[in-house]
DNA sequence: ATCAAAATTTTACTCGCGTAAATTTTATTA
DNA sequence: TAATAAAATTTACGCGAGTAAAATTTTGAT
């Protein structure tokens, strides 16, 4: 930091006795220019603190350096877990990431799309609402941008999908709570905000018919993105008429399983894996607080790391590649069953 | 939309049959325009469906239309819901916010407070890190940037402060609880991240005083954003050593309270103000998920609305008046004593 | 030391829009 | 209806960069 104020390229240039474009490139990529002209640039950087302006710089790029990270509901700490990691790769790879929600709000998902547009972003990152989706909207969008689809797929939409593998998740709960107790039935909301519910619930139904084994689906009502409140509401409701099939509930998600437990420990219902315990509870996803749960909750992980990491380096590949990619490939990731106290 | 592309404002307006000045004009409020001028615009915006380059837009001008938000951690539902307030109110008013993140680390902060000035927003909202900040970078960025501070103060940095009242909170809790059992004891961490800790350890020292109580306040060891681990091993601890001072534990806040709920949980004592229960549990936040706790947790809750509303006006307020206000003001709103079962 | 090839830097032009000042149009008043 | 003030529009110029092509320097083999 210096007296005097740079105030563009130009001057900055000037200054440190190289002409302007040779600048230019130089911010684009430090390596592109010869190592005794990046040093004196680095130099002149440390005396007069100067950036150029990212308005002018992304004015005239075909693609701007920018990578845009959406996801439907930010108050949801699995996407909290999920955005601070894909941010991480970005930023080491020199991109600026801007994250978006829609706030369990299809306008705003369109919304964010329309200015997204207008970034001129060098790829995205879009967890889609699912359900409540405008799917045309998504359709154009995918069509203009760089699109990788996350978490929650949309058939054709986008140039690649990265998500979890909902059968591996169901596959090995299933397995795990029927191998060590009674047949477990599947608690779901009526009609599920994410497309992942709907697999799940099919990869319940199948693992079940390959065991042998009668399932036992229990849909409980309620709209929106509040599903703690959802699982507590049902989980009244269920255990009040006591019209739960059998002793062992595998929730379709781990919030559905917050909102549950906190209705059996009001009930009185002891949950666990223990003689004194009425009831086992189970759930998928691993969400940051499923740990603390009373009981904590036995439930298959998400790989976190390799879905974000693939996300991104799919991402990536997408951005060299010019924007279009051979054919759309669904990269699945298996869960790990967590086995903790309450199943 | 229509075949021809249209490619910059220029064609646009030619398109429209007005010049192209007129039509910036419309774009940055399009009553400036006279209303037979905005109809035409309006139409040909539905025939060719163009838009402003935002960068081109932006890059001459003085001030732009960009609201900044930073909050320390977006994994913490808390600050989810405060920027779910907060964003809805900078789109009504026409402005574009842009989220960011420190994920719980200040060279993260850091880096977001550089790219946010060269973004050269009209103003920002800025949750800092606390303790964590690096408070000469933020002194720097608020002298640059009109900033208003919200949820965790630093003294004497950017225009204004908003946030909760942390004497508020605590007085109603330590009231509450000392009127209906035990005196309370304080359980907090020995180095919290968040300056609205300090502030309420000393309201509950200065509460238990003006009620002539013994204080006792239990630090647990523990650094970092992992809230809810911290809790829960502190309190297996305090549990095991027996060491708890009285029956009565009021937590600095609800993520430490629900670790703490959860360390119960598992060493078999009973949380709740029923006859049978060993250990009253109370906090501070009203979090999102404190009423999925077992028990669900008695809190003092934070007014979502009212600090996000103001935060959101008094930020428009210095924006209008040119980034700077006549003097430092600091709103702190009053908690609202929520009592559910834990306490 | 020489010279062509490769790498780097410079020249020269463009991009899409903001904005002050000048001009024209519209509204108001008498 | 004419004069005049107010509002809207146009003219004219600048901003801060990107980028293709030309010019220059460096590299490397002889």
């Amino acid at each position: 930091m210096s007296q005097p104020e740079i105030r563009n390229m130009e001057e900055f240039a000037a200054i440190s006795g190289i002409s302007r474009p040779t600048v230019s490139k130089y911010f684009h990529d430090p390596t592109s220019v010869r190592k005794t002209t990046r040093m004196r640039i680095e130099a002149a950087l440390e005396k007069y603190d100067y950036r150029p302006n990212i308005y002018a710089m992304n004015q005239n790029r075909k693609l701007t350096k920018n990578i845009g990270i959406v996801v439907p509901y930010l108050a949801d700490p699995f996407f909290g877990e999920m955005v601070r990691m894909i941010e991480g790769r970005c930023i080491e790879a020199g991109f600026t990431p801007s994250l978006f929600s829609a706030h369990g709000d299809q306008a705003h998902e369109n919304d964010i799309l329309d200015s997204l547009r207008s970034m001129k972003p060098a790829g995205v990152l879009l967890a889609p609402l699912g359900r409540q989706s405008d799917k045309s909207a998504i359709e154009t969008f995918c069509k203009h941008v760089p699109t990788v689809l996350f978490d929650s797929n949309i058939e054709g939409m986008g140039e690649a999908f990265v998500g979890s593998d909902n059968h591996s998740f169901v596959s090995q709960s299933v397995e795990y709570l029927s191998r060590t107790g009674e047949t477990p039935c599947f608690f779901e909301m009526r009609t599920p905000a994410n497309p992942n519910a709907n697999k799940r619930r099919i990869a319940y139904l199948s693992m079940m018919e390959r065991l042998g084994l009668e399932p036992h689906v229990v849909k409980i009502d309620g709209t929106g993105w509040g599903f703690e409140e959802i699982g507590r509401q049902g989980g009244f409701q269920v255990l009040a008429e006591k019209s739960l099939p059998t002793n062992t509930v595998l929730c379709s998600n781990d919030r559905l399983a917050i909102g549950f437990l906190s209705a059996c420990y009001e009930s009185g219902v002891r949950v666990g894996r223990g003689p004194e315990c009425q009831l086992r509870v189970a759930s998928h996803d691993d969400h940051p607080f499923s740990r603390f749960t009373c009981p904590s909750l036995t439930t298959a992980a998400h790989d976190y790391t390799a879905v974000s990491d693939n996300a991104v380096e799919t991402l990536f590949r997408l951005i060299e590649s010019g924007g279009r990619l051979e054919n759309r490939t669904e990269s699945l990731f298996p869960a790990r069953l967590i086995m903790r106290d309450s199943a």
